[in-house]
DNA sequence: ATAGTATTTCGTATATTTACGAATAAATAA
DNA sequence: TTATTTATTCGTAAATATACGAAATACTAT
């Protein structure tokens, strides 16, 4: 006789969820969105003057929020501005209102 | 003359905000907090049996949640039995609400 | 007391995250 | 071409996260 349970694995929406915290899960990449959000549009620059962290660091950071695809870069040479990507900022926000409803 | 930019530290906002978006940031405790949310309350026990993680691992995550106050656990010898906790869980999606407007 | 049940803590291994400065790349300006 | 500017990648160190089974805890029932 089975007794034992089928282990789920996880959905979609909870992996995708997940992922989107996980770019939140760190206070300068909060401050960029809001930065971003704010005034719409920042070079890499004006924003490695104000958050407290290596311009190195800086795009690590960048780059974990491009990567789940909250965010984009465009090139301007030699600077790059970045701009939130508001199909997925919205999404996310969907997301995690419908988990914490 | 002194031209370099203080560079700021993180509001209050930014940090809580970061912190519950890593308590999210795993997607077993996305389903931990779904299935407390549907059920309104859940034993360890029975959530160890549909979980695809260990019963030791489940405790670590439920200790995750409970840290950062969106979950409390409730003893009822030998068993404890886990709820949301209304209060902060809405707090956190105000938060969230707040970052991605 | 002893045994049984449910959960947590411990010990530990591995993977990921975070940080920084140095080096590199990629374009423009001199 | 060479220098300048801006941003990214590399190398690397330290901290944190994740996972599991074994052992410990805490209570109930015999």
């Amino acid at each position: 006789m089975i007794t034992e349970q089928i282990k789920q694995s996880y959905t979609e929406e909870q992996l995708q969820a997940a992922q989107f915290a996980k770019a939140l899960s760190h206070p300068v990449r909060i401050a960029i969105l809001e930065l971003l959000n704010n005034e719409s549009c920042c070079l890499h620059g004006d924003m490695a003057e104000v958050l407290p962290v290596a311009k190195s660091t800086l795009s690590q950071h960048l780059n974990e929020l491009k990567k789940v695809g909250l965010i984009q870069g465009n090139i301007h040479p030699p600077q790059v501005k970045y701009c939130i990507n508001r199909k997925n900022f919205m999404l996310a926000k969907l997301l995690f209102n419908n988990i914490l409803k």
